[in-house]
DNA sequence: GAACTGGTGGGACGATCGTCCCACCAGTTC
DNA sequence: GAACTGGTGGGACGATCGTCCCACCAGTTC
């Protein structure tokens, strides 16, 4: 193995990973050479001898987070199809720790989805996490249309969370995320309680 | 009333206008002051002369832009909640416009959607429209954990419609459309079909 | 019609940008 | 150890940026 390109490859993912702190904290509009180079410790030029362009490195360090990003959440999704009574807290706790912990990282995932929705080459990374939980929940799904309503709920819950004064609670969203995964139980227990349609 | 600071304020409107229009078209990042002088027709000076700073304008316009929107959206969903089982069609056709005939207005409400993410003071108008419907809705809804579910799939269709390779069609959205709306008579359809759960 | 004032528009400033050039260094190959 | 090659990093280029200055125009006020 040559060392030479063992050391260039680390400072290429080193950039990248700079890349993605410096969209995270300003947003893609924050992103220059200069930035980033100066996040990861760089000089200048560096960002342009691993990335043919400043698009490119974009586009690059997008894809990477996403990607990361779907592996994480479908883990999630998949566990809660397989056994939809098990834990919709866990779902509810997840969603909330990304609009709150992990905020700048939910920001910097719809960046993506905003640049994808001008560039069809991204499109691809911007829908890896919904296609690769549609994939995964296929075979035990009996509802698609409720689950397609339960993905993009998610989606918007996760938006509006965002644009919140206070980040939601777990007990703020929990009502909603289990009439989303239960919603025939969540509707008869409407029919037993009080004002009714 | 002076004829002169009538002509400046419809400039300072036309301003606006094709800040937005530069918006919808290559996004937040297009935005200068050179770019939208050109676009209004105006020499560079005059967009720092209504607008204290790029800052300003750009907030300025997506204020104003998101103040339309409300408006004209909460009408159509505030029409529904009053008459919910007259026209699923209006909403599905509403939504399938705005992600394909209004396609950049939509994407331009979404990247104030991510602006006031990093900036409260733009929230109030990024959430105008969430607003307005949660108002106009209360008195009429017997189900508020549903609505609420209802709101955040309308966002979550949006964005991920424009994502799509192609636009979702009004067949595409329907069914999820329905169901969002009238969960009960979606469940019992379905229990009476094919697969069950 | 003179003084005033809201708006106009050309031109310039320093700063920052993306990108490229090029001399050089440090491992690798033979 | 000489030739090669992947990577380094300082420095510069023209372009574009936000913003400001300032002479001026055209309605308004008295």
């Amino acid at each position: 193995m040559d060392g030479r390109r063992a050391r260039g490859e680390r400072r290429r993912q080193a950039i990248l990973e700079a890349t993605l702190r410096v969209i995270e904290r300003d947003g893609v509009a924050g992103v220059s050479h200069r930035s980033v180079a100066r996040e990861a410790g760089v000089p200048t030029t560096s960002t342009t001898y691993y990335f043919a362009s400043l698009d490119d490195l974009l586009i690059a360090t997008l894809m990477w987070s996403a990607d990361k990003l779907a592996e994480d959440i479908s883990d999630l999704i998949v566990r809660l199809v397989n056994a939809p009574n098990s834990d919709v807290g866990a779902v509810t706790r997840r969603l909330v720790d990304m609009v709150d912990a992990n905020r700048g990282r939910t920001m910097a995932e719809y960046e993506l989805y905003l640049l994808a929705a001008r560039r069809p080459e991204l499109r691809p990374a911007a829908r890896r996490w919904l296609d690769l939980i549609t994939e995964a929940a296929r075979p035990f799904d009996s509802d698609p249309v409720a689950f397609r309503a339960f993905l993009a709920a998610v989606d918007g819950l996760l938006m509006q969370g965002l644009i919140a004064d206070e980040p939601p609670s777990v007990a703020d969203l929990e009502p909603v995320v289990s009439y989303l995964i239960r919603p025939r139980q969540h509707l008869d227990r409407l029919q037993g309680g009080t004002i009714g349609e």
